[in-house]
DNA sequence: GTAAACATTGGTGTATAGTCCAGGGTCAAG
DNA sequence: CTTGACCCTGGACTATACACCAATGTTTAC
């Protein structure tokens, strides 16, 4: 697969990819089939992907999920490293989890207000 | 309270006090007791800012994030227009909440398996 | 009344996360 | 062998979310 159909797969930019390459976040391949040169991605890339935007409106750094993806991929870390870093990314993972579960109560709690407001006439 | 407390109970820096009220996320008095027009905040404004620290490390953008603080008081919004921004607030957390379960569990049986590797020799 | 410790505005600078070209090369079809 | 659709690099530009001044004013304590 090559940057635009990715693209399409994804529903980012070609721009967007390219600028997640360019810090790492992933390594395509270069052209195998002529001399052109051409980004070739294979469909794990569209998980991972999807995996980086989600991320991101969980509202980690693209620094953060790099880190992340290298713990969970077998590159440059020992596994004890790996350990760490993974545990310490689901325990921030955990922390959002019940921060948003609060912050979901209050919202309901407010929206439940103004249904009151609503009822002033009967 | 001025605005150096203010940015000592809440671990905030001046600048980005003044950043918020800029962009219209607070709204201080100003200078009640002098001449002087110094920023006054009361007590709220700390939960205030707490709740925006909490939103933004959620993935919320301060935009978003001001137009849940305008839905939430009572200000320019009519009741029926807050009740539709807090519901969709409501379906973006939620939606979240279980977007980061997920992440959780896929970290923990990454985890589980550098745990396994580690396994290897006993 | 003056010095320290606070505050003000206004402007510039920075990091992050991209977007948007320009100028060019490549590929498949006709 | 040219046309259109795709790709490349490099660089400039943008929005968001602040940080960091400088020059100046205010408050508080002595």
């Amino acid at each position: 697969m090559r940057i635009g159909e990715l693209a399409e797969q994804t529903g980012m930019t070609r721009d967007a990819i390219r600028f997640y390459e360019r810090i790492g976040l992933i390594r395509p391949e270069r052209g195998p089939e002529g001399r052109h040169g051409y980004r070739r991605y294979d469909a794990s890339t569209i998980r991972r992907l999807g995996l980086i935007r989600q991320a991101k409106a969980l509202g980690f750094s693209l620094g953060e999920i790099q880190e992340l993806l290298d713990a969970w991929a077998n590159h440059s870390f020992s596994p004890e490293q790996k350990r760490a870093i993974l545990a310490d990314k689901i325990g921030v993972v955990d922390r959002k989890i019940l921060e948003l579960q609060e912050l979901s109560s209050e919202l309901k709690l407010a929206l439940a207000g103004i249904r009151d407001e609503c009822q002033q006439t009967g």
